[in-house]
DNA sequence: TATTGTTATACTCTATAACTATA
DNA sequence: TATAGTTATAGAGTATAACAATA
């Protein structure tokens, strides 16, 4: 009886969450860049996106998001045009620079993943993926409303 | 090539920890309390410590333990008394209130959990426990300074 | 001097409300 | 009137510095 929490699967995916969290922002610290700038370049490198639909793509407040662009636009990784269609709108486009800092950051972030799942063997990763993907998937309460890193 | 950092093992980890852990204060929240506060009763139920012992077992800050303890009075948890042998130290014990909470939280962290794990088989929730228990154990790193929660 | 607990303070992250300019 | 972006502000959570009491 009197079962700890602490040591639980729930608990133990709580606790490696965050470190593998903390372990990211430490590996992009270098580019003087976090884990939600990452994010948004992500989905900058193939089109163009008005901020408020970057909001909607990466669950982030709006209010943040200007944060996080001023950030990436003093980085140079990102440009704000005013839409010719809508000019209420900030057309958001990712930079040349923005490019190369991206492909930096994969390279930092997948660096940073291995040394993370060094413990295991490739066909134990691709286990968990398997076992991380079909939790990811669950329809009630499908991890929505996330704390975006 | 071009492997987006989201959808990656690391990436998935990093999101369900978030939300995992969002689950369980949501289903604490009814007690009044939070994580931290389960986990300094569960490190009481057993004996009383002083604040800095729980701040070297948690590892929380000990200007965070002052307002943790300070919340688990106000709930009637926790009691806070002078040591006797050291009067520098507060000794903090969980009074029988302490404990009926404790038990109530463990229920619905529990269910919490199980919701949480619902789309895997017992089995696979071995499995999924066994290798998180292996990332976990990593020497190099060790998930130590973590973000209490 | 060092340690325990405390307070005041600051910094980050996030969210709310109010403003502007456009539609 | 509604929407996009912005600013100011406030609230959590956490950490640093300074302080009082005690060792």
């Amino acid at each position: 009886m009197h079962d700890r929490i602490d040591g639980q699967t729930g608990y133990l995916l709580v606790k490696l969450g965050g470190s593998a969290g903390a372990r990211f922002e430490r590996a992009l610290a270098p580019l003087g860049m976090k884990g939600r700038h990452v994010r948004v370049l992500e989905i900058l490198r193939n089109d163009p996106r008005s901020q408020s639909e970057l909001c909607q793509e990466t669950g982030m407040d709006r209010t943040t998001m200007v944060a996080v662009i001023d950030e990436l636009e003093r980085l140079g990784c990102v440009r704000r045009e005013r839409s010719l269609t809508d000019r209420r709108k900030h057309v958001v486009s990712m930079t040349e620079r923005g490019g190369t800092a991206l492909g930096e950051s994969a390279v930092l972030l997948t660096q940073a993943q291995d040394e993370l799942l060094a413990p295991l063997s490739a066909a134990e990763r691709d286990r968990l993926h398997a076992l991380l993907i079909r939790l990811y998937a669950q329809p009630p309460d499908p991890c929505a409303p996330l704390p975006p890193t």
